[in-house]
DNA sequence: ACCGATTCTGTCCGGGCGGCCGATCTCGTA
DNA sequence: TACGAGATCGGCCGCCCGGACAGAATCGGT
């Protein structure tokens, strides 16, 4: 089965290269081209092509507005877009990936890397070039699940009273919640304090969000 | 410039296979093999090829573990660890990235792919494979700049009182920072808990932390 | 010139919070 | 067995917070 691809940018030049490097690919068909934003769209929607290859900068509507119409939020059967740019601007990216991009590339990346783009974007994954790739997982690493788990001299019970804080729960609601009573609620809470050095519960919420004790 | 590698997997024909593929590649020579991540770290460090492969089940070290001692946090110089593995589970690709890993790819995620992982991390870059990275991205999108920003009533100087709140400053020090009276600061923390429908400061800190309107 | 929103200020009071005591009970470990 | 850490409770006191008032100055827009 062939990938149908659906090829925008306001270079015709461009337009042809990339045509050249997918249809070396017997895998892959060229269905369109897009000289612009609107066009793009308007092809898309009515050819439903498998993968949509689109570069950032172009007349009337950019990649990004194009992406966020094929595939943003809230598009009912959303398109497989690969967003294509030649300048490497984190401003891109993540316009990109927010509106729904299913792969981001530079065009100095080397044809290989294109093609597989467009390979994992039919299979509905996500190929993002390697440079981009880098400084996406520098703004993830801090946001990982178990990362940023600060070294803590807290007890469990002690922990689940931080949740609770953090959920701004009184200390009579968070009694209530763990069968306890209020004094020892305020024990958990003072102690929690004193090992962290903070000086009220909000510090301590805030401690708690910070070290990814709470939240998600 | 020949790009060094050094293979690392317990299965003996798993790294000959990954040496065939490797070295069809004119710019790319295996230098060394290593049967177990102890092995692995041995030679790395011994003779510093430009790129690890390295299988995440591994006999004594696991691939994680010779990942964070080649690449890790506080390693004077970091080596580039790409690492393999046949199974996609969440835990391997986050502990994978968080121990420094410069690539990430599935085995059967085709030589292509491979054998740009290896480049990518030669020149400091990072690949991760398709299905990975989508996942990946659904963990970023809720934590990219700019997103996750909520529709909120608040005035410019109401928001300044929250952020100060959310930092775990008390009324008194909010009207020092801000210059403005005790009386103030109240009618503004009272102002912005009526209008986000919210009932003490600490479920006003949990809501601007949740819509990064604290936090870095 | 008027209106509404924002910002600033004040007083009063009840309740929650934070700090400081002390106390018992149950563990695991030395 | 004795010790320490954790979890559980109690009381007391002072401060900070939250809610409900009321008043005034500033500013942008009809």
């Amino acid at each position: 089965m062939t990938i149908t691809v659906l090829v925008a940018d306001d270079q015709a030049m461009v337009r042809g290269g990339l045509r050249l490097i997918l249809e070396d690919q017997p895998d892959i068909e060229v269905v369109a081209e897009a000289a612009d934003g609107a066009e793009a769209v308007e092809a898309a929607r009515r050819l439903r092509p498998d993968v949509c290859l689109v570069d950032v900068r172009m007349p009337r509507l950019d990649g990004i507005e194009v992406t966020r119409a094929l595939a943003g939020p809230g598009v009912p059967d959303p398109l497989r877009v690969v967003v294509v740019t030649t300048f490497d601007l984190d401003e891109y990216v993540y316009g990109a990936l927010r509106a729904g991009a299913t792969g981001f590339v530079l065009k100095d990346c080397g044809p290989a890397l294109l093609v597989e783009a467009v390979r994992a974007a039919h299979q509905g994954d996500a190929l993002v070039s390697p440079s981009v790739t880098l400084r996406l997982l520098r703004h993830l690493t801090a946001h990982l699940p178990g990362s940023g788990r600060a070294d803590h001299p807290l007890s469990n019970r002690e922990l689940e009273v931080v949740r609770a804080v953090a959920r701004g729960r009184t200390n009579q609601e968070i009694a209530a919640e763990l069968f306890i009573s209020l004094s020892t609620v305020k024990s958990h809470v003072a102690g929690i304090q004193a090992k962290l050095g903070l000086r009220n519960r909000v510090e301590v919420a805030a401690w708690a969000w910070e070290n990814r004790i709470a939240g998600s």
